[in-house]
DNA sequence: GTGTTTGTTATCAA
DNA sequence: CTTGATAACAAACA
């Protein structure tokens, strides 16, 4: 599950491999993760752009082209960006705990520059997607998202003002909402969540200034470990040469249901919060 | 065949 | 406007 952490680990390694290559030919075996064109107008439109630089907004991927255009990547659940070096052998990557060659049947576009390296877009689950959009669609689709916590837009102040104005909101969903906080998925919420002390499943309500103030520091704080450590693959994440994050043994409670607390040795409570699979340590969080 | 995994949008309801 | 619930997308794995 890529959040914040993981896109920014390979939108920092795409930016340097990527910035003064020019596209070439692409090839697309899943039409329907490209949008708002054709497949063939897609690649048509691609041939010949240079790529200017890679940067994030949320979990979304920005490809900044000569011109006016952009492609857009959100790779969901399951998608992988590899980059494959001109005149190398395929990478090798692990897909649920199988070692796999890059492609695989899971490959879905390959995006090919004319120095003979490629961008492959592999994605178990097809729920990823490309877009290749104009500047002006790039704004409307990146606009909606809310503030950035790494930025210095992200002050305690902004965040308490959020937490005042959804009260009835469980502390879980408010920060699992894109619109309000930019980034944030089931694991770095309950990774804050527990590193502030508080239950996820509490209303946001019930925190006083105190766990306000410590939240919005454990979210800064949690997301900047990770990125640290190249983000979290606890399933099939993987940067784009096909390496590993190394943030799993840094988890506290995500993928830990009925393990100990590192802190305390209370097994660590697993449930369903809003559909979502929640963890929290009974004893260490209030 | 069942439940589980999760990012995001849509839809309906209150 | 806030909020909650649910389905949909899609595929693998235990």
């Amino acid at each position: 599950m890529p959040e914040l952490p993981e896109v920014e680990t390979i939108v920092r390694q795409l930016d340097h491999r990527l910035t003064g290559l020019v596209f070439g030919q692409t090839e697309i075996s899943y039409p329907k993760i490209i949008s708002p064109l054709s497949p063939t107008g897609f690649a048509k439109k691609l041939v010949g752009q240079e790529v200017l630089r890679v940067y994030r907004r949320a979990k979304i991927i920005i490809i900044e082209l000569s011109g006016d255009q952009s492609i857009l990547i959100h790779l969901k659940m399951t998608g992988q960006l590899i980059f494959q070096p001109a005149k190398t052998s395929p990478v090798n990557l692990i897909v649920g705990g199988h070692p796999q060659t890059d492609p695989s049947k899971h490959t879905r576009a390959i995006l090919s520059f004319r120095d003979g390296s490629s961008l492959r877009f592999n994605d178990l689950r097809k729920f990823g997607w490309l877009k290749l959009v104009n500047q002006e669609t790039r704004e409307k689709i990146l606009a909606p998202h809310g503030v950035e916590p790494l930025t210095k837009n992200f002050t305690t102040k902004l965040f308490a003002e959020l937490v005042a104005r959804y009260l009835k909101r469980k502390i879980k969903q408010l920060l699992l909402d894109q619109t309000l906080v930019a980034g944030l998925g089931n694991i770095y919420v309950d990774e804050a969540c527990f590193r502030a002390k508080i239950l996820p499943t509490r209303t946001a309500q019930t925190l006083t200034h105190s766990e306000t103030t410590a939240l919005h520091r454990e979210i800064i704080a949690v997301l900047k470990h990770s990125i640290k450590k190249k983000g979290t693959s606890a399933r099939n994440y993987v940067i784009s040469d096909g390496t590993k994050g190394g943030f799993v043994p840094y988890l506290n409670v995500y993928g830990r249901g009925g393990l100990p607390c590192k802190t305390c040795g209370t097994p660590i409570n697993k449930i369903k919060l809003n559909g979502r699979g929640t963890h929290f340590c009974p004893k260490c969080q209030k």
